[in-house]
DNA sequence: CTGCTTTTAGTACCAGCTCATAATATCTGA
DNA sequence: TCAGATATTATGAGCTGGTACTAAAAGCAG
């Protein structure tokens, strides 16, 4: 078989690249031990682009992996909110969430997810979460939607206290209470 | 004076490639309505090196950036563990941990360092956190160099308690306990 | 040997530059 | 007002890392 050789060449191209995807044309040529035409061949084959490409491409992709993980700083997408009261947030448990050994979400996901709706619904300048008491009730996986709904349960002075409860599909899958202190000088006081 | 265009003409050029560094001399030029020689001259002024450079270390750079979030995955760095027993971790936190409006470190991670901390202390191929008790007790700002300590303090068949102290130069500034449940099937339950 | 795929070679062309050299344009101080 | 400095523009050669196309050579299979 003459296309074996070919089809080798072909995996160990696509491997090469993965490892490093600044290689030229010529360099690829060089290691594989064929011509550069061969590589340019191989690479339509493969539908893999030209190298200034695959850099664009990766500077791109990369400041849109970096400006979600900027996004990611509110954990979750507000939805809705009564200052005071009650707010609603939702977020998407993406593979790069969970657990590589068990494939559950990593804990602390749902955790800053509450944190962040519970510092939310306060409607305050500056605000701190003070204690926190945590309970996850059933394990989330990659691909679960998250929604969280957290309610103002009492308030005294500069302290909210707030219940937040996690829902995957209706089922309860984790609930924390914070209480969280409110460090507006003065400020509204009413209301 | 001359130079007062120039110099104007060299912070739009900043800025321009600050919003998309992606612009070629040549809409460079346009979108300053001079000739290319003249952006050419502004880039070598200001050190700005050609698009495909500027591309290329975006896509390198971001490369290393995103392996430094996949090491965030760890929360912390381990610098001592005991399994079943003790284990010790170290985070540094930077200025984009800190809420905006305050300056202060966003509470969940000080919540992850010590839940990733108290997952690694468990020895069990599959551990979960099931529930958590925290407290802040004194608001970390950005430059702190925070220590976590974990302590098995209990433990009953596949249930954990333990309990993580942080502390920022020596002053607790938090506090949690958690419950980890392990799932592994059989495996050690002596030791 | 013939026909097929595979590989290599060569040419023309492109973007987006660098580098060097020269010609204008603009301003500035005496 | 005019020489001299500074800023801008123009021009051309050369580079990298390709694309697109054509054609020749090599390898192998029936």
């Amino acid at each position: 078989m003459n296309s074996t050789r070919k089809l080798i060449r072909h995996e160990k191209l696509q491997h090469l690249l993965h490892d490093n995807p600044f290689m030229t044309d010529e360099q690829l040529a060089k290691t594989l031990k064929v011509s550069v035409q061969t590589i340019r061949l191989d690479r339509v084959a493969l539908g893999i682009p030209e190298l200034r490409e695959r850099t664009r491409d990766m500077a791109e992709g990369a400041q849109a992996k970096l400006r979600a993980i900027d996004k990611k700083d509110i954990v979750g997408e507000l939805i809705d909110l009564e200052l005071n009261k009650v707010g609603i947030s939702t977020l998407k448990i993406t593979p790069d969430m969970v657990l590589e050994k068990t494939g559950v979400a990593r804990g602390h996901y749902m955790f800053a997810m509450a944190d962040t709706l519970a510092l939310a619904v306060v409607d305050a300048q500056k605000a701190l979460t003070g204690v926190g008491n945590v309970k996850y009730k059933v394990p989330v996986y990659a691909g679960a939607s998250l929604v969280a709904k957290a309610e103002v349960t009492r308030r005294r002075n500069d302290k909210y206290f707030i219940c937040v409860k996690i829902k995957n599909n209706n089922e309860e899958v984790f609930r924390a209470k914070f209480i969280i202190v409110s460090l507006d000088d003065e400020r509204k006081q009413e209301e």
